[in-house]
Formats: C-alpha cells, sequence, structure tokens
DNA sequence: GCGCTAATTGAGACTTAGTATCAGTACTCT
DNA sequence: AGAGTACTGATACTAAGTCTCAATTAGCGC
C-alpha cells in the first residue's frame, strides 16, 4: 500500500523537508509489520535522536499513514495503516497481526445513543482483541 | 451507589484489611466526579505513599468498585464505578462528567465481526466523546 | 554552485503513569 | 507473647512522551 517513494511524494507535497532522519524512521517503519511501539524504531534507527523518531511518528500519524493502535492492557501501539481516516482495529494477542477494518461498525448506533443520553458524540475508541486464523489453527 | 460503608464490607469479604491508607484512598476516591488519574488520588490523601495509592486503586478496579476510563488521546483514567462487570463509557470532553453505559452495545457485532475477519474474538475497548447536555446547553 | 534562512535535528532534562524492591510496621492467630 | 503474614512507604526504576535549545542543513532564489 505505503512505500517509501509515495510517502515522499506526500511529504514534499506538504513542504515538509526530506532528511536523512526521516527517510531512516520511514524506511524502518515499512519493514515492520504488525504494530510496534516507538521506541522499536528508535532501536532500528540508530543515529536518529529519540525526539526526532516521536516527531517523524507522529506526523506520519497525523498525516494517515501510521495509526496509534490501541492494546488489551491501554497502551498504545503503532502500525503502518493501509486505510487512511477513521477506522477499527482487530489485534492478535498471540502473534500482534492486526487486522484493519474498513468501515465504522459504530457509526450506526450514534444516532441512538445521542438521543438515549442527550450527548452530542464527537468520537469514539473502538478496538477488538482475540486470536486470528492463523494463531487459532497453530495451537490445535 | 457505592459508599464507604458497602466498599469496606466487601474488602473484609475478601479477607483484606481494613487499614488508614485504604480508608484514606477510599475516601479520596468517593469524593471525587468525573473522572481523576491515580496521581490526583495521590494529592488528596498526604501521608500515603503513593505506591499504595497505585496498589489500592487497582485493588478497587479488580473488584470492580472502579473502572479505567479510556481518554480521546488514549491516556486512562478513572472513576468510580456504577455497573461492575464490562461496560463502556461516554466521557463529556467539556467537564470530563462520565456516563456509564448499562448493556454492551458492541457485543451484536461480535458474530459477524469473528465470522468475516477468522478472527476468535476475546475482548474491546469502546468509548465515546462528546459534549454532555449540561455543556452543550452551558456554552449557547 | 552559493548563500540564506527557516526547518529540522539530537542531546538531554523533564513529566506522567506505573512497577519492583525491600526493610519496617501492624495485624492475626494460637 | 511469639510467629507469620499482610501491608506500607521510601525509593529506584521503566516506558511513553514532551520541551528546550544550540547546532546543523535542506531547499529555495540567485
Ligand atoms: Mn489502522
Ligand atoms: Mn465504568
Ligand atoms: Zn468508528
Ligand atoms: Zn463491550
Amino acid at each position: 500500500m505505503h512505500n517509501l517513494k509515495s510517502i515522499v511524494q506526500r511529504l514534499e507535497a506538504r513542504k515538509y523537508r526530506i532528511t536523512p532522519a526521516r527517510l531512516a524512521v520511514v524506511t524502518a517503519v515499512l519493514e515492520r509489520s504488525g504494530h510496534f511501539s516507538v521506541d522499536d524504531i528508535v532501536g532500528r534507527v540508530p543515529g536518529v535522536g529519540r525526539a526526532t523518531v516521536f516527531r517523524t511518528m507522529k506526523l506520519l500519524s497525523e498525516m494517515g499513514m501510521l495509526c496509534r493502535v490501541l492494546l488489551e492492557d491501554g497502551s498504545l501501539s503503532y502500525r503502518v495503516s493501509r486505510h487512511q481516516g477513521h477506522h477499527h482495529h482487530l489485534v492478535c494477542v498471540s502473534c500482534a497481526s492486526v487486522q484493519e477494518l474498513d468501515a465504522c461498525i459504530a457509526s450506526d448506533m450514534l444516532g441512538d445513543l445521542a438521543r438515549s443520553t442527550g450527548f452530542q458524540i464527537e468520537g469514539h475508541w473502538l478496538e477488538f482483541f482475540g486470536r486470528c486464523a492463523a494463531c487459532r489453527n497453530s495451537v490445535a
């Protein structure tokens, strides 16, 4: 989906400079599968400062190239995003693979919820945890 | 819903000792409205160590007296729980009030989701953010 | 190619949330 | 009273993330 070239183009389109640090972070991120922490990436881009990795990953998140994945324990992890825009995840608790859901399956209930609670609903978090098909079979 | 007496009874029922530190934490927690952080409580129970406040709030969470509320930015906060067991929240981003939903409105979709993704779904997070009726009116 | 300047960087200090260690205190039980 | 266990608070530590600031540099105009 995303590759180095397309991400560089997007950065250029937004007038961000293409620096060695940014290239290193983008490359490291694209090489990951499943979800990962910022410090995972820090460990894979020697010479690039931790603050820069945080800054770059924040930038990529804001641009929709990375998304934050909420884990079962409430901690946040990151992954390369397939869908830009609002979406949700199914995270395998065994292999850390992540499946993105393309439709927001919470949007249906928003109207009812607003009506029954009086809240004006502006956002939500929705993430699922479980075992992916591969992991389910591998244990028998 | 919960008061000091009922919480003390529950602690006693589970063979936990009723100590001054625990009483102080429980009292401080019951005095809060909306959601709060552990360190909010630390600041309100002078003389009680931070580790003890963490331990006590964890204990209260495990017993269903407190629940963790996921905020918009992905951070966790706490609140006195009305419902024990699995449930979700609507958090007012303006006044921090929290409304608990008594039914899990995600459970309906679990079957479909398992079927369409091959995942065996074991858990989920679902939290809503918005403006409560009071806050909506107060700004005009 | 060269210079200018705003954008970017990395070191490091700092914050917030939470865990681990451990010696000392205080119950509980007999 | 003595033994054993639960609990406590100080303190050190980890992880995630922000802030500051002086030094560097990418990319633009010439
Ligand atoms: Mn995603
Ligand atoms: Mn709750
Ligand atoms: Zn959604
Ligand atoms: Zn639910």
